[in-house]
DNA sequence: ATGAAAGCGCTAACAA
DNA sequence: TTGTTAGCGCTTTCAT
């Protein structure tokens, strides 16, 4: 392995000339330049970035801490992530959090320890006072969480305007009785879109059954169960957000089973645009996630974030959801653009 | 920022001490011990990793390069991988070659530049007399890959032993007229499986007829594709090995259009297991991939690897896929157990 | 059991 | 335009 050292001796130069030619430095004269550029070749040499990064006190490396990295959604968040982090030159490491409140403050210490520039949190486990406190080592930018006292950038989809959206779409198709599922996640993004999706049912006198509100479906199975309390109603609901286009899917199997007609008996709308919901019978209309948007300014700010060394800015990047329109909530026949 | 010296300081003794403490060297007595400890404390003092990356030549960190992050197989091992990486105190550096040649060679330079102790490859592009010349500066551990004249660390699925056992199931199953899908990659993997495949059925006398061998087929459309083909065809198969789950879904999908019987008028086996297998209907008898298991062992191996310094062994990690029974091959009464 | 000092490979302030 | 030199923070001989 060759160092520094050894190119300035082969080019008979110093060691400082040759770290000018690494660097791109100005007052190099073109003859010198050569002369070192050869004696690199020749040796094969490469700086070594960990005397790079202890002497320029940056290593350009950045953490993502997420809690799932085979989860549909993160793997496409990291997929971005990742491209937009090599454009600017810089690698990333990977943090699975499992949702541990331990694991995450591990990870959180990469910071400490300098061995990264910055840190990316796509969910959040422990007291923001905790993670606040990371903050005097480097910076710390969220992306798809937002936190109301958290002064730094945060970059979010706006799922009240989601909810809204989601509700809107049913109430124009003609329904009156719709149901909800959340995940069981208790969050301000989870409640801002059930709040949106209330608020544009009661701008039309409308309002959410009680009973058509289910808490805690995440899953297939949940899905299922879902059909299965429906099924069971007196009054039956004739639309459904579920929350996840795992627990349309459920859904859907089981009302197919029951000889509903979907969107005709209910209308099914998705989330997260998971490739099965482009394979369901009926395809799923679902919630499309601005992804490749917020994971680009994540990246952006952070790299700015990086540079400028102000950490403590509060900045709210909002990003919207759009819906990908399918036949579980339009009959076929009037489906102009499928997506 | 506080370092070794401030603690040092702070406790009244030299760098030396505090480094022996931190490293948990012998010969330090109780009570300079607790010294050093409480002004560490006191200063909240973490070490800086590029000094000590500097002072070890090593890092702590190993690069994953990966094709796509969000293709759900790789989602998996990189999942996978994490967990085992963190259990043994590595980082990992994420690198999507998005299959290009060049990114893959500038990821491979993580190495040359000493900012990873090792790099695992999930999948290559390069020739490997290109890959091959790396090894020079560290180990390289092939993961989900064979490559016949590589002598390093390779950790594979036995793709013969997977085609064999798919063709065995449908005979067992009493099928006589196979077709069989391709991805269009052409590796020593996808041949060593139609070979397994192909060998199962000359064992009992049959063969793949050409026209039931398809050669590109990837996607859900392809399996459209694939089923529309059969559909023209004098004499239909009565079982098809898909190459992908999301190919048996496209497949399934026209089958029920045209109102086949599945599995009785064809029988699907998929491959990758993906979430979607179990989701459609019929579910899909599928491949089951070692994933665990592959990134285990490679892990133990690269680390290993980054212990003995013998980078240019070959060793041969070999691991089997498993069969999901399920409705696509296997009428629901007979089966026995679902998973 | 403890410390002094050298040096990992690089960059930058300063001098020439 | 080029070189000398100090030092980033840590570990490890070697001496005591």
């Amino acid at each position: 392995m060759s160092t520094i050292e050894d190119v300035a001796k082969l080019a008979g130069l110093s060691r400082t000339t040759v770290s000018r030619v690494l660097n791109d430095h100005p007052y190099v004269s073109d003859e010198k330049k050569k002369l070192v550029q050869q004696a690199m070749e020749q040796l094969g040499f490469v700086p070594n970035s960990a005397a790079r990064s202890l002497r320029n006190q940056k290593t350009g490396i950045i953490a993502v801490l997420i809690p799932k990295i085979s989860t549909s959604f993160f793997s496409q968040l990291l997929d971005v992530l990742e491209m937009k982090a090599s454009d600017k030159g810089y690698q990333l490491i990977i943090c699975q959090t499992q949702y541990s409140k331990q694991k995450e403050k591990n990870y959180l210490n990469l910071l400490k320890t300098r061995q990264v520039d910055g840190v990316i949190m796509t969910s959040f486990e422990n007291e923001w006072s905790v993670i606040d406190s990371y903050l005097q080592y480097g910076p710390i930018v969220l992306c798809n969480e937002y936190v109301e006292d958290a002064h730094i950038p945060m970059v979010y989809i706006n799922q009240a305007k989601t909810g809204y959206m989601i509700a809107k779409h049913l109430l124009e198709r003609g329904h009156t009785q719709m149901a909800y599922c959340s995940n069981g996640i208790v969050s301000e993004g989870m409640a801002a879109r059930i709040h949106g999706f209330k608020s544009a049912l009661s701008e039309v006198g409308l309002y959410l059954h009680e009973k058509l509100y289910f808490e805690k479906a995440s899953t297939y199975e949940d899905g299922k169960n879902v059909f299965a309390q429906i099924l069971k109603m007196q009054v039956k609901p004739t639309a459904i957000f579920t929350g996840s286009d795992l627990v349309a899917a459920g859904i859907i199997s089981e009302a197919r089973t029951a000889d509903w007609r979907l969107p005709g008996d209910l209308a099914v709308v998705g989330y997260d645009n998971m490739e099965i919901a482009k394979l369901l019978e009926p395809m799923v209309t679902t919630v499309v996630l601005p992804v490749e948007e917020m994971a680009t300014k994540a990246m952006d700010v952070m790299y700015e974030k990086i540079h400028n060394k102000h950490y403590r800015s509060l900045e709210k990047h909002e990003f919207l959801s759009k819906l990908a329109l399918r036949e579980s909530t339009i009959y076929r026949r009037n489906l102009v653009a499928t997506s």
